[in-house]
DNA sequence: TATTGTTATACTCTATAACTATA
DNA sequence: TATAGTTATAGAGTATAACAATA
């Protein structure tokens, strides 16, 4: 019991020290002007969803609204992404990618792919399968 | 080989949605004045290494050395790390934990984990192995 | 000349607080 | 009253550029 908590607490640390390095490293080898990250994780949740409210963008990357409007009027300065009234409730508003946004992030995406693509290849067949696995699960703990 | 490709994409771009989620995810339940999650990840470095210089912890955490520099710069002032001159070389800057920045560690940086170590303590011991070897993993991506 | 670090400046991401409009 | 969104402001983290000191 004592070992477990030790080695849990281990692990915490190092999850928690990987993510900033990896999240840091992603900074540093792509510093394209195009697009940052949180805009390629907004712009993913639209393409995925269709059409989301602030709010609902907000709670998926556990932002505040007011940031994740922040983020969004830049985005739609630039043309990515379209806001349009919803349909009942004319509080909120939904926003979906422009076809330009699409098209946008198709490519600028991809690109900013590139590091971790050629890093992920270097892997073996075993030790991808546990990266992906390792990813659910850890999407299983943001989700709590 | 096409397909493999496609999954490795899928898998890159998860693993990229998965790490910010819970980066923001971290930063919107420790909200603690305290540390900083950056500045817990250089104290971190300094505890386990000693002494390191700013070009040491910038290239560690893959920042530009002025970005860290001003990390530092903070953390000195707030009485958490101290500097020293480079026995030999008169351009470098050694920094270490101080006797306060230890306690503070290890009292924040433990408060700081709660959330993640509950979180963790939901999976189960399978689960655990396969989180914890790809942690190795994503450090040596990194460290590529 | 190359390296280490500092200073000055700016941008991104996010937060909190106060407000408006709609339900 | 409660919820969705906006506006204003601030702070953390990082970058680039220009500089000084040392190797």
């Amino acid at each position: 019991m004592t070992e477990s908590n030790a080695s849990l607490e281990i692990a915490v640390a190092e999850l928690l020290a990987v993510t900033g390095q990896l999240l840091r490293r992603l900074r540093a080898v792509s510093n394209t002007r195009e697009l940052t990250w949180s805009q390629v994780a907004i712009m993913s949740r639209l393409d995925d969803a269709g059409a989301l409210t602030t709010a609902d963008l907000a709670r998926a990357e556990s932002v505040k609204p007011q940031s994740m409007g922040a983020a969004l009027a830049v985005l739609e300065q630039e043309g990515l992404v379209e806001r349009r009234a919803h349909p009942s409730d004319g509080r909120q508003v939904l926003f979906t990618l422009s076809e330009q946004g699409r098209e946008t992030r198709r490519q600028v995406g991809l690109a900013k792919h590139e590091w971790l693509t050629a890093a992920m290849e270097t892997l073996n067949a075993d030790e991808r399968r546990t990266l992906i696995e390792a990813i659910g699960l850890i999407r299983r703990l943001c989700d709590r």
